[in-house]
DNA sequence: CATTGACGATTGGTTGGACCAATGGGACGA
DNA sequence: TCGTCCCATTGGTCCAACCAATCGTCAATG
């Protein structure tokens, strides 16, 4: 049903390089405004074609972390430039928290969130709203990591029930990002369980049938505050207390 | 000042491939789910290297259009997994408009800006505060073009006065997805003078000065309103009035 | 007849090497 | 001192070959 494509094969060698590059440009061993080494001597040092170290470079110029020039070089752009797509790795790299960012994401996610749920709310179908039932009843059993799954598909489902295809797009990367490593492994530190959004979560359902939206919404806003803003301090706590240091 | 890095050299094929490519799958030549032809073929058929082909293929993986499998080949992908950077192209192709998208994007757009501008309203330095205003007048002069392009500036503006680093994103992410060509052309179409938002602008200001934030907050959403949806409402009289055929 | 397994054609992945084209800086001359 | 030219460096493109995964075919097997 939700059966995605397959996974696109093994891994690739560009993808190597494109992610030590990547992390290396996060760890600010390449500072913004400073070139990247040239692609010959990065293929030298990685011991592989220099058509791959172009691969990666690619994909690097594609999430908006480095210019390329032909006869000057690659130049590592200000991070403000970078793609969303680089989020993940920008917010956790060398597996330490960057918790500003983490702090800006949570502002600007749950704005948008509600947003996106506010148009569910008025424009779902009556099988939607069914299928929303049936994840809500998914949330009660499994493991913590199975129900933040659940909890992605509702994500999903929710933009599908807004009927507006940039939320869907949306709604999509947001999954495919939370589900990027990185991130999982700061979900299973920080992350809390899911099924406490139970209660709001009925509620919100209860108020939808009896047709009262705009208390559905305050559910669904104070829903999304206790959420993410609770991981938040959550991750705050433990990164300013003891070291993480596994 | 503004002074961004110059243009990256001249044209790659790479880039020329990619973008037929790109367009090919918007009007629908390949539909989701179906094969790309084989990079040999593609080769062929535009007369250049299979690298360069590769190097295309590789954008439009990054752009989420198609998913690449060894042995296989590339698929393309439903328009919901594309990636943001993709919008341009599929909201204005072959010189049409895709008037739902268009909506769909007014309709998260505007929200989010709301979003952006309230923070950078409690935040805002008196530096920044003098800046916009200067940007302001700046939209008294010159050619209704280049006051689009003081209008961008502004966007970049609030989103560093929000001191939110994903909004700084965003903007710039925005700014330069607004000064792609498709979206010129249709601005210099339906695009409204931004010499029009003056007075709401003013308002705005003069109630920040004034300390009134929540009244200068509904005058940003008013003004929103007017700008995105009343060009909105141009293009679609436009469209489904006289065919558009230049 | 259905199932399984091997095989081969097809497709993307990687390599090495050669040459073109833009850039930037240093040498050199006015 | 300043400007010009030149060339080493760097990315861009091309070619040709081979590796590796995939999928459909078809024969062997039960």
């Amino acid at each position: 049903m939700t059966a995605t494509l397959r996974p696109p094969t093994r891994r690739r060698i560009h993808e190597d390089v494109a992610e030590q590059l990547r992390d290396s440009i996060f760890a600010g061993r390449f500072a913004p405004g400073q070139r990247l080494p040239a692609e010959r001597e990065l293929a030298a040092e990685f011991r592989v074609n220099r058509t791959s170290v172009r691969e990666a470079i690619k994909v690097l110029e594609g999430l908006g972390l480095v210019a390329v020039r032909q006869g000057d070089g690659a130049i590592v752009r200000e991070r403000t430039e970078a793609s969303f797509d680089a989020l993940p790795g920008m917010i956790f790299h060398d597996d330490r928290i960057d918790l500003g960012l983490l702090g800006d994401l949570v502002e600007v996610l749950s704005p948008m969130l509600l947003e996106m749920g506010r148009l569910a709310i008025d424009r779902h179908t009556p099988e939607q709203f069914a299928e929303l039932v049936r994840l809500r009843d998914a949330l009660t059993v499994g493991e913590t990591e199975d129900r933040h799954a659940v909890l992605r598909e509702i994500l999903v489902l929710l933009s599908d029930m807004s009927r507006n295809t940039l939320w869907q797009m949306l709604a999509r990367r947001t999954r495919s990002f939370l589900e990027a490593e990185p991130l999982g492994a700061a979900r299973r530190r920080y992350g809390r369980d899911p099924a406490r959004l139970l209660p709001r979560i009925d509620a919100c359902l209860e108020h939808l049938e009896h047709g009262r939206r705009d208390v559905a919404v305050d559910q669904l806003q104070a829903l999304l505050r206790e959420f993410y803003e609770g991981m938040l301090a959550e991750a705050k706590k433990a990164e300013t207390g003891i070291s993480t240091d596994e």
